[in-house]
DNA sequence: AGCGGTCAAGTTGAT
DNA sequence: ATCAACTTGACCGCT
């Protein structure tokens, strides 16, 4: 860890300079190809995800990044209605265990934190049972690689209000209840930048006992009446492990018409004071990657030394 | 090799 | 009505 400080930084899904990258396939190019084809395409991308996946978790550890963030495409197209098909089909299965293997051994060695955050598809709030369904089978699937690498979080928003956001997050609470163990186990709620602010979400994980993810660039977005200390210490409660946060700075300044869209690095400035003695995991959401990371660790140590 | 159009999926709010 | 934004641009066909 840098400074000695206990809170930990994490990286997001992909790297901007470094040479790992995570491929991820077209449904419409693969429902072209016959079965045996598909099955050999997808194969040789899973290999080659599992590959970087490894790969990523050994730069996280070889430069004091805590925590990586893995893409939700590790598996492309798993879950598609009409391409779905199970690890073991594929040519590579036992290579792929074995890289997924490898990276649960070396992330657990190293003490680098892995999570998992679904795409803006998957939502617990919908009106639409379909939606519910096709996100349940989405998170399911995410919880299956959760297992296979030791991943401890999957991040969700509320989704959409609707209208009625008291009925919606009726239905996040009552979805939950559906979950599988090993979803419900590592579901975590994320405040959002348009709907749901930290506020609306404390009452549903308290009562269902699901921690709340706390990004502060979204609350900054989405405000409501508690302060930054409020809610850092309400959601640290939340937790019965190390508190995930998110961190970000906006691309064209507060004083800008969109606060919203990301910058390539981050402010420092944008750190809440009170985090930085916390034990605590907070993902980089940040443009420049790794860039953005390390950029971040020099300030704070530098910012601590002056101090 | 490089370029432009396209990509499975939901919802919101700006234009 | 269209489109960008959201946790991440990447893929594919054509030249």
């Amino acid at each position: 860890m840098y400074n000695g400080k206990r809170n930990r930084l994490g990286l997001c899904c992909i790297f901007r300079d470094e040479d790992i990258t995570f491929k991820s396939r077209q449904a419409t190019y693969i429902e072209r190809l016959d079965k045996e084809n598909r099955l050999e395409q997808i194969s040789v991308t899973v290999l080659h995800n599992a590959s970087s996946l490894v790969r990523a978790i050994d730069y996280c550890a070889m430069n004091g990044i805590g925590c990586f963030r893995v893409n939700s495409r590790m598996l492309p197209l798993k879950t598609h209605p009409k391409l779905h098909y199970a690890l073991t089909d594929l040519p590579d299965y036992a290579l792929i265990m074995d890289l997924f293997e490898t990276s649960r051994g070396f992330a657990r060695k190293h003490n680098i934190r892995l999570t998992f955050h679904p795409d803006q598809f998957t939502l617990l709030s919908s009106p639409r049972e379909q939606v519910t369904e096709k996100s349940i089978e989405e998170l399911i699937y995410h919880a299956e690689v959760a297992e296979l690498i030791g991943a401890d979080v999957i991040t969700l928003h509320g989704g959409g209000a609707y209208g009625d956001k008291a009925g919606a997050l009726g239905r996040v609470m009552e979805n939950i209840d559906r979950l599988p163990y090993a979803v419900r186990s590592r579901l975590a709620l994320e405040n959002d930048d348009r709907v749901y602010s930290p506020m609306d979400l404390f009452p549903v994980c308290e009562k269902m006992g699901i921690p709340l993810v706390y990004d502060v660039h979204h609350h900054r977005c989405l405000k409501d009446e508690l302060s930054i200390d409020d809610v850092t210490g309400l959601a640290r409660k939340t937790w019965d492990r190390e508190p995930l946060f998110h961190l970000s700075s906006p691309k064209y300044g507060w004083s800008g018409n969109d606060i919203r869209s990301h910058h390539d690095y981050i402010n420092p400035d944008d750190m809440p004071e009170s985090w930085k003695d916390l034990e605590v995991t907070i993902e980089i959401e940040a443009k420049a990657k790794e860039l953005a990371v390390s950029q971040l660790q020099q300030e704070l140590a530098r910012l601590a030394r002056v101090a």
